[in-house]
DNA sequence: ATTGTGGGATTGTTGAACGATTCTTCGATA
DNA sequence: TATCGAAGAATCGTTCAACAATCCCACAAT
């Protein structure tokens, strides 16, 4: 609602110019209890609130959220859905413990996407390519205030803001649902803060060479910030 | 079970290779009803038995499936993750009817993985490799005996080889995640065989590129590919 | 130390119930 | 004729209680 709507020049055909741009925002309270279910679970693993491993009881965990057990198991179909919960049958539902295999496989697929779609930099508008640069700096404000959680999510925020040149929104879900699970990895090792070491130097680096157009160069640095990566999360998860 | 197992020489213990193996094998019965109820679903959607666009009513699909609404409604949100149903609050499940953007947001998708993925030829081992020229040959075969459902499978399986080049069994679930998704335009429009003209002579020359070792230009075909089915698939949902 | 054998807890699935929401039908009104 | 609204049917959202199937654990038997 940015602009005063002309009241007299309305009718009832044909202005649905600006009634469109209301479908495109979020549904209103559409949304089933089992979404808001899912939604406050998920905020709740990836915090490491419940850690990864930890079974989640039916029966308890639905009188305290005071939903039915069938709704709380549409809301866990949800999240095994993401990789975020594993539901084995007759077991129960557990929070995913991602092994070392785990993170190679899910970063053999970020590698994929990742330098694909940083292909398509020169192709994308100045906005998107924008929003990789403002990430980039966010990261460093934050890294000045010693603020590793927001440095952590500056990073995450780079990372889809790469993808994101692509256009594509169901990348841009892969790629939330890929760093969602990257993120479940780093509350079972040990020392998480010391990863993200020098990691905002490479992304000033990739950020320089697609400032200068050289995007091979870019796409390179980009693919040794993933084996450092890669190396030292699977060596963190081995060593827990 | 392809050899004689010496009973004489076993021993309770330490013998767990073949032990392991097993556990690389498919779960034997454990799947739950929601799960088979999904797969059944699933298979229906893809071959246009139920068409895009239709409801699924709970009770009526219960009574013939013989499954409570309870467990139907798990199918659902397995389906509607998967994008082949679409769940609108207090209204009921559809069968997804893909709009010409919707195939825009899946090409640029699929352009980004598959070529992301074939950058990596070189480092893929042989067999990975030989599933690609594999899946051509197939398609060849197919096209022969004018067996075009064969060709339309074979082309799929073509880009799950090339996806797996990189091997990821993530990316790979996305990739015919999409291809589904695809598949389920296809019922939208008319003439779907007509669409399958020349790809197969595309496909040819990416496969002929990649093996004089012409990555770039492999690429840069796979692209063409892209553009060319692209163009193809939205114009036919257009004047769907 | 491995193999039975209970019983208790948890999951899988069902069927019924009821409020809430949507769709449909059909007059009433301008 | 077209619009509006209200009654009623159909469908969805969610809960609850129940029971079978399965798993888990402790303990006894060999």
């Amino acid at each position: 609602m940015d602009g005063a709507v002309d009241l007299f020049n309305m009718t009832t055909v044909e202005s649905e110019d600006w009634l469109s741009a209301l479908t495109e925002g979020r549904d209103i309270d559409r949304s089933s209890t089992a979404e808001r279910v899912a939604e406050m679970l998920r905020a709740r693993v990836l915090d490491g609130v419940i850690k990864p491993g930890q079974q989640l009881n039916e029966k308890a965990l639905g009188e305290v959220l005071k939903v039915s057990r069938n709704t709380l198991r549409e809301a866990f179909r949800l999240l095994a859905h993401e990789r975020l919960l594993v539901h084995t049958y007759s077991k129960g539902v557990f929070v995913r413990k991602p092994e070392w295999q785990d993170i190679v496989d899910l970063y053999a697929a970020r590698r994929v996407i990742e330098t694909g779609a940083l292909r398509l930099w020169a192709q994308a508008d100045k906005q998107k390519q924008k929003a990789v640069a403002d990430a980039l700096q966010l990261g460093i404000d934050r890294q000045m205030k010693e603020d590793w959680a927001g440095v952590a999510s500056a990073n995450n925020r780079f990372h889809q803001a790469v993808v994101d040149l692509a256009g594509s929104s169901r990348l841009n879900e892969e790629i939330s649902r890929l760093l969602a699970e990257l993120r479940l990895a780093f509350h079972v090792i040990a020392e998480p803060h010391l990863l993200h070491a020098d990691f905002l130097r490479m992304h000033e680096l990739i950020v320089a060479h697609l400032d200068r157009g050289e995007l091979r160069e870019a796409e390179d640095a980009l693919g040794t910030y993933f084996d450092r990566a890669e190396k030292d999360v699977t060596a963190g998860l081995r060593s827990a």
